[in-house]
DNA sequence: CATGAATGAGACTTCATTCAT
DNA sequence: GATGAATGAAGTCTCATTCAT
């Protein structure tokens, strides 16, 4: 049953030939795929391993419980959303377009996945482990915008009344939300690039940051 | 078993004498108690029974499932969220001070249930029901929000270069999921009234609406 | 999985009516009854709700595992073999004669049980709340016997080269583990009377308390 | 599962190699200790594999089963107790010290391997293999004893109105029951030589066999 | 010989729900 | 109205054992 108490470390029984190193991520595959479709709480470990045409005892050499292989799929999604991006940085890049560029990274990402964060969104709320590999994305996202906005502030690019911390949080949680109601409650069809460059707008005003006015708004 | 199916409608077995509509109330209370405590799926209709002092049999007497009591338990807060205030409005006050209002209004009535309110995030992401009536929640708020936008865009007093319907959704998120970071994970310690005024300087900037200078900052 | 861990007291679960306090009786016979049959490692939950004809859910109504009920029909039966008995002392008795009579009623209420105080020689194993009883028992009757003879041995009745704490336990030893050999493992068809009477004269003989001669001997 | 059934005879797959040989008997060691710390119960195959530093499969080389390697644990153990003395029998002994003489040995020979002497206890309980090497233990020295006694009762040295049969068994239960609470149970830190006396005393006085008083009581 | 992946029988346990009193 | 006894579906998990490599 699921808690919000700790336990054990994540990724225990390591496999110790190739075979099982396939076997481990067919299991994790299936998994994935049994989360996506059913959410956590109606995915038997029997569906788990019968999508991986596995008995559903084999599942029980790779992983001791549904949360563990939970918590695994949980992070290796976490980490997609905050890797860096193989894309070089142009240095010429206005603030805005920044901004814009790191929204669009992560709304990507996440309409990729749409369906298992929303499982993520779930399970966060009754697991503890899941729980905390969603807030320290949250807190990296938040971390980074905080720093960021720090030094506009500092260069005179940002507006000064605006607290750092808070805006930070606030508005990661902004898209962070808007991308859950959007691609995973699928509240309304938004365009792609309209919603994030509108997103990006809502973001650089509300901290000061010039928006260009060229983009034919 | 909670599921993402919808089922019979909220209208349960109403009692008829006053002793009745005692110990139905006497439910709904412990209820909320065991689930703030446990949450939802920790809780069992035992526990429940138990904390109003009631044997077992005779929850069945008032509600069907743990969903069903669940369900009434959220909407009543549901509901007290987006209750009408009493309080008259002043039409003199600026539209930054009408932002204020609704976001502290807003929050304050999160603060106090804050416990259930997490639970309520919780549940609605596997019982259709629930989930229904916190995106009608969103709706109401981001309506609202999109009426107010457009209205002030008319009058030239918001930028015109922001799309009402995205806008309202993703600031009604931006508050929403902070009140959730804030309130219920304890993300940190935020004082309350500048927190309010920090995010409606956000809310008020990303769609231009004038922010009082004389504030002190 | 039986351990050697201590856990929670037993006898939980109280029943609340009439019929349940029945319920929870014929539970417990027919625990003894499987346990009898299968010995404890083989009797399963189910077997024991079967045969009191009831769902196997029922059991956990009253118990919360084979553990907690076996532990119960064992502290019953551990109970009936140090129980008072209600005849009356005759204070003429010669000593011989009221070691006689101790070892005479242990053994014929042992008789009455063998079956399951084999079970229960062989669950003190593994299950320490079990042992407990079990040591307990051995105890009881050491101390009783360990006062016993020093009381002897003050009045000159018994030997004083005879250590009174090795000597009980050691005699206490030699009763229990004949009776197992005899009455569980079925060693030999030895005649009741015959052996209680040998076993007597042994204790009496080691610790130097008069055998009478007119026995026929 | 253990079970009271008979099966297979001890005799196992013998190894060819030299390799295979010095395999087998680490896994008998492993064996031995895993089942001193766990009892039988909680040891499993891949504790002793583990333990001897071997993979779980090769365990199925060497032993048919978790029941097959305990057997031959335990026959070593019994044979070990029962297993004649290289020190010659100085023919001018006094029966006491004939009697004190086996004790001692029995007895040392059993706090040697006290642990493993508890868990032949345990499962001889439900295994009818080992329970028969068990009791094939008992028999030996029950036979002893009464062959002994029976000569001294010829020869005058012992008292005639004891039988030898049931004094045999009891004495021999005697001592066995004592040396398993006192050196398994741990009933009480008992000084060796002076509790082989006591119960060489007893032992000795029961059948009427003199006891040399030099001794100091 | 040795490995460790794979299997699946078999039991346990929870708890929502029904129902006789 | 209230009680609490009774039910049983459903899923979890362990680990001895087999077998391909």
């Amino acid at each position: 049953m699921p808690t919000k108490q700790a336990s054990e470390p994540i990724a225990p029984n390591t496999p110790r030939s190739p075979k099982g190193i396939r076997t481990r991520a067919r299991l994790l595959d299936a998994a994935k795929a049994v989360f996506e479709e059913n959410g956590f709480l109606e995915a038997r470990i029997s569906d788990i391993a019968e999508k991986a045409e596995l008995s559903h005892g084999t599942f029980y050499h790779y992983f001791d419980s549904k949360e563990q292989i939970f918590r695994e799929v949980a992070e290796t999604h976490e980490a997609l959303l905050t890797a860096k991006t193989d894309e070089p940085v142009d240095p010429d890049l206005s603030e805005y377009e920044r901004i814009l560029r790191a929204n669009r990274l992560y709304l990507a990402r996440y309409r990729e996945n749409g369906r298992i964060m929303g499982v993520i969104e779930e399970v966060s709320r009754y697991d503890s482990h899941v729980n905390d590999a969603r807030i320290k994305r949250q807190k990296h996202f938040a971390e980074r915008a905080e720093r960021h906005l720090r030094a506009l502030q500092k260069k005179g690019l940002a507006d000064r009344s605006v607290d750092p911390v808070i805006a930070a949080v606030a508005l990661g949680s902004m898209v962070a939300r808007f991308a859950e109601l959007w691609l995973v409650e699928e509240w309304a069809p938004f365009e792609f690039d309209h919603t994030v460059e509108q997103l990006t707008i809502l973001w650089a005003k509300s901290i000061g940051v010039d928006v260009p006015a060229k983009r034919g708004r």
